[in-house]
DNA sequence: CTTGAAATCTCCGAACA
DNA sequence: TGTTCGGAGATTTCAAG
């Protein structure tokens, strides 16, 4: 049977290296191709050469510094879930980007349409943004207390 | 009035140079020092200097790569909300230790205790880790149907 | 994929404004 | 603090096997 979309963009070609690689790179993005190479037993070149294919693929999305908010002065993180319609869900993304405390939008199923990851130096910050996103539809707001230090990929 | 806590370790000595070099490392955290100076009119000395700052003050906690999950054949993310009672949380994270598939947890205000990510091949291995979870309480799990580009902090 | 050399690049330190 | 200059070291690229 013919599938119904041409070529699914999943790049299955993965070894064990690669994915080896890519653990390496998601807990430090700045390792040189040799210390790479050294722990996966593999020559710098070879080891530049995955990287860079791995990049042009787009398995690996970019490079990031990891920057602790509360020492930017951002105490107060939250998530907001938000219900809404259908039909304002374009407007609701487009809202999105135009609020900078929200760093991170989800789609999801079920009754919450959008959860939110939010970031604000203050309450009255906060109170903002819950107002903001809050007159697409009902908005439930949890501070979140802590943060469980994040983990790669399961590859 | 004496606070009741020795120093906050928040550092607030950072003035915009600070603040715009961390939003470029956001973006790309493999820039080099040269190429920051340049959107930043500074020196590259000054500006390894300002980077080794914000590191060892734990500003910039780490760099990484960013994965694209769909591209490594990790099809299904979740969001999983579990309400639990106190008295269960320090086995909750550790359990959330063990399961590779969560690859966040925060803990919240209100009834859902924690929120967690989870990123799997599978439905089949997600059913795992919702049963597992799931064992601490009661556990709400949704499918996140898209990402939207996350944002780097709001400085 | 490996080795080895060449070309870059990156960071560091000194001297100074 | 910041700047420029110079050098040491590291990294990537490119050849050839």
């Amino acid at each position: 049977m013919i599938p119904k979309h041409p070529a699914p963009d999943r790049t299955d070609s993965l070894d064990d290296i690669d994915r080896k690689i890519l653990t390496i790179l998601q807990y430090d993005g700045r390792l040189s191709g040799a210390d790479i190479g050294r722990q996966v037993n593999l020559s710098q070149p070879a080891v530049s050469a995955r990287i860079q294919r791995l990049e042009r693929q787009g398995v690996i999305k970019g490079y990031t510094a990891v920057v602790d908010p509360h020492q930017v002065g951002l105490t107060i993180h939250a998530v907001i879930r938000l219900r809404t319609t259908h039909a304002k869900i374009p407007q609701a993304l487009a809202l999105f980007q135009d609020i900078p405390e929200v760093t991170a939008a989800y789609r999801l199923t079920g009754e919450d349409c959008f959860l939110l990851d939010v970031h604000t130096p203050d309450t009255a910050t906060l109170q903002r943004v819950v107002d903001t996103v809050g007159r697409l539809g009902p908005a439930s707001t949890s501070l979140v207390l802590d943060t469980y230090p994040p983990k790669p990929l399961p590859l």
